[in-house]
DNA sequence: CTTGACCTTCCTGTGACTGGAAGGTCTACA
DNA sequence: TGTAGACCTTCCAGTCACAGGAAGGTCAAG
């Protein structure tokens, strides 16, 4: 199966998966010519890091994470553990963006939005 | 006052500042010597930009509020308009970030956590 | 034999900085 | 007068996770 292919079973962009091959993250064969050359487990690989990264896990957290699933040694705590750092990070995030939200709500409450030029939230940032 | 005494008044780190005049968006006198001078004009701009900034408006942004600041002409409905759409951003990333939220809460609500191997995450990383 | 759809590598650009090297300037103190 | 060290300067490279594009090789169909 050629990129092409690959890209669209995945859904990832080829350039995407040139980019994991060149980072060492999932390799792959090639053919005689040159072109790439993906199987199924190269298949799967590249769908458990797409959907590890629509998760909101790094491409460093993948490789950790592809590393723990070819362990079967693991413990379930160490990729739980995992997941909690990571989810600890999306919610600071969430409330770092809904202090912002409410911050930039409220100047716009006050602001009239009319033709003319006095603006609260340009009064706000300029303010001493 | 030099860039260090700049920096410390408004926040921004040298390197900050000097980038935000490399790329034309806060302007800076020179003394003879060379050491950028800056005086309250500068700092004023310094500080709208930084506010801006945590607001989570680009750099951008932030050029296009420093205009419209400058502007005797503006309406305030220009202001509120930028606004607002910065607000339609920060809303889809939340509600974005919730998603995943609630997604990866399942998933780790789902694992064990202990010394055995088996693990939802993997597994649901991992599905055909 | 040609056309066009693939594929390859390599280089550059993105946003908003940050870190560091190499070297010039200023101030305080002995 | 010399010097230490705390500033300042420019320039180059790195970050993250790719995306865009150029130049050129390969393949299948007609």
């Amino acid at each position: 199966m050629n990129i092409g292919d690959a890209a669209e079973a995945t859904g990832l962009p080829a350039k995407t998966i040139r980019y994991y091959e060149e980072i060492g993250l999932v390799a792959s064969n090639r053919r005689p010519n040159g072109y790439r050359n993906y199987g199924e487990a190269e298949l799967h690989s590249l769908r458990f890091v797409q959907r590890a990264r629509s998760l909101g896990f790094s491409v460093s957290d993948c490789r950790d994470l592809l590393s723990l699933y070819g362990d079967r040694e693991r413990s379930s705590a160490d990729v739980k553990a995992l997941a909690q750092a990571k989810l600890k990070e999306i919610d600071a995030k969430i409330e770092e963006l809904q202090s912002l939200r409410s911050a930039l709500g409220n100047l716009i409450d006050a602001c009239a939005g009319d033709h003319r030029p006095d603006c609260p939230i340009l009064d706000d940032l300029a303010r001493d």
